[in-house]
RNA sequence: GCGCUCGUAGCUCAACGGAUAGAGCACUUGACUACGGAUCAAGAGGUUGCAGGUUCGAAUCCUGCCGAGCGCGCCA
């Protein structure tokens, strides 16, 4: 008996009251059941008569009682009791409720997905740093977030692009490379260019592979280190977010918009959008029609030269996602972009796309860095290799990923390098070494998990605490995905650790010493395999790695 | 000045409009002669920035104020 299936008992129950005419209301859609904080509650509540009594014209209790008298018949549910203003409290027979240690145990992986996204499109944009630096700190965030997001989606049955944009078309790359030419030249940096030992090495390295370099025209020069500084400035990065374990679907590169004349369709498609004009010079959208403070130029005038703006672009590119397939199209941004998101939703308007539906920027707040270990390189940039290098990939991705992204990060590496209980991954993560420990010390002891066992037996109430919270998992994982905030997954292994541990505390496990084999070390031994799996399945949705020894 | 986001325990942070606002850290007191003590139990800690409003019910939604971060280029 899991919550889907309670809920689907409660929509019963009210199709029944309805169809006797004890009640006239629309059925909605949804029936949340939910895991009551109070265990005095019940195992599972519900608000439904509540939501239900304004539209129905009854008062809350009244409705509660509708539904109490028709939940009762059902032989998995033992007790409903209406409590407060009209809660519905559902204890579930103690067999019901054991046998979602079963279930949880032979689906396995596949525990947690469902289909609530299926037959969604969706394309993820995230990370997409210039490929004039490393991948700074700053990005990590989002380097994390957006894979864990990308596989809450495609867990809630969503097919998922996974989608880095390479901007290796502006002025940034000119004086990237301009940089890599001075340095591999031994002469000073421009006023405006890049400074750091990456620019030394890159630019040496294309020096040593064009010995030939500096005897073509600067012009010629700068080209070669534009194109091949930029590969490789590239190939770093892909290592980097590698070692963080963040894989793309497409690498999209932003020169081939304009190569392939997308920036200018997608200028012509604002011109038939019909909210295009030209003044002083320059071709104008009138984004003040979509709710902008201001009109934004989109060509600029010959004085400025004469190019589409890089937000033309953002929209080519946008299109060009669209064009693939996608329904909708994501983008992860840190608050330093948020300015961005009025403008692209009312380029999207401008062309007669609704941006409510095909596109969601989601703003996630910035990163600072504290920690000792900075201090001493203060001045230096941080680096994505810095992170991994100073807490390991898991730690530094499940803190990343846990905190909601409207608040703002301090990263203090120290304590994420700790490897105590200060450290939520490593509370998390012990907890499943103990897990897997526990299923190794089972096997010597000859103590078989077998073919089935006896749901009635896990009666204890850390037994019951233990498969109220693995039901929650598929939830959990659902509105994660809809919400867009994989901190929920991270949050929910915290609580589901801690309540492991709390029932591991108080209830033996394993037959002692010369003990006999007992139809209830089986069932617990069931009940430790489920909470094994969903620990190990939620750590793998935020791409942290589930030990079975530390 | 305008806009976006945020303001919750001493600290770091949770809480799809639900019941007594929760965890961890730090603090106090306890628990290992057998499954991993990287654990657990108990205690203390709050006017959810302030003031109004919406409703059965508000940390959550609306308005104003205070405070913080980030934006506001024919840069990307």
């Amino acid at each position: 008996m899991t919550p889907a299936d309670l809920a689907e008992a409660v929509r019963a129950a009210l199709r029944s009251a309805v169809d006797d005419g004890a009640i006239t209301v629309p059925i909605p859609e949804e029936i949340v059941v939910e895991r009551p904080r109070n265990r005095d509650h019940g195992d599972y509540a519900t608000n439904i008569a509540m939501r239900l009594a304004k539209p129905a014209g009854l008062k809350p209790r009244d409705v509660a009682e509708l539904l109490q008298e028709r939940l009762q018949t059902n032989s998995a549910i033992e007790r409903v009791d209406i409590a407060g203003p009209g809660f519905l409290n559902i204890t579930v027979a103690t067999a019901a409720l054991g046998e979602l240690a079963g279930t949880i145990t032979r689906a396995g992986d596949d525990y947690g997905r469902t289909k609530t996204l299926a037959g969604q499109q969706l394309n993820l944009e995230y990370v997409s740093a210039n490929p004039t630096g490393p991948v700074h700190i700053a990005h990590a965030r989002w380097a994390a977030v957006g894979d864990a997001l990308s596989r809450l989606l495609q867990a809630s049955g969503a097919s998922v692009t996974r989608e880095y944009y390479f901007n290796d078309a502006g002025t940034q790359v000119d004086r990237f490379a301009a940089s890599l030419y001075a340095a591999a030249a031994g002469k000073p940096v421009p006023e405006d260019g890049y400074r750091g030992a990456y620019i030394e090495r890159i630019g040496a390295q294309v020096r040593d592979a064009n010995p030939q370099v500096f005897e073509l025209p600067e012009k010629d020069a700068l080209e070669v280190f534009r194109r091949e500084g930029v590969e490789l400035m590239f190939a770093d990065i892909k290592r980097s977010l590698a070692n963080f374990g963040v894989h793309f679907d497409v690498f999209f590169n932003e020169r081939d918009l304009y190569e392939r004349g997308e920036v200018d369709d997608a200028v012509q498609r604002l011109r038939d959008g019909g909210h295009v004009y030209e003044a002083e010079g320059a071709v104008w959208l009138r984004t003040t029609d979509f709710g902008d403070d201001k009109d934004r130029v989109i060509v600029r005038s010959k004085e400025f030269g004469g190019r589409p703006t890089y937000f033309c672009s953002d929209l080519a590119y946008y299109i060009d996602k669209r064009e693939r397939g996608a329904d909708q199209v994501i983008i992860l941004l840190g608050a330093d972009h948020h300015g961005y998101v009025g403008r692209m939703r009312s380029m999207v308007a401008g062309m007669g796309e609704n941006p409510d539906t095909t596109l969601e920027i989601i703003i996630g707040q910035m990163v600072n860095v504290h920690g000792s270990r900075l201090s001493k390189r203060a001045g230096n940039l941080v680096t994505l290799d810095d992170l991994i290098a100073a807490v390991g990939a898991d730690a530094g991705r499940y803190n990343l990923v846990r905190a909601s992204m409207d608040s703002p990060i301090d990263i203090d590496l120290d304590l994420w390098a700790a490897k105590t209980n200060d450290n939520p991954v490593f509370y998390v993560q012990y907890a499943h070494a103990r897990l897997a420990s526990l299923q190794r010390n089972a096997v010597e002891l000859g103590v078989e998990r077998g073919e089935d066992f006896d749901p009635s037996l896990l009666t204890h109430d850390r037994e019951t605490d233990l498969l109220a919270a693995l039901g929650e998992f598929p939830r959990v994982v659902t509105s994660a995905a809809e919400l867009r905030e994989p901190h929920r997954v991270a949050r929910y292994a915290e609580e589901l650790a801690g309540t492991y541990h709390r029932f591991y505390d108080s209830v033996r496990v394993l037959p002692r010493g010369d003990e006999e084999v007992t139809p209830v070390n089986i069932a617990r031994l069931w009940l430790c395999e489920a909470t094994r799996t969903v620990l190990a399945n939620a750590l793998g949705l935020l791409g942290v790695s589930a030990p079975s020894r530390m």
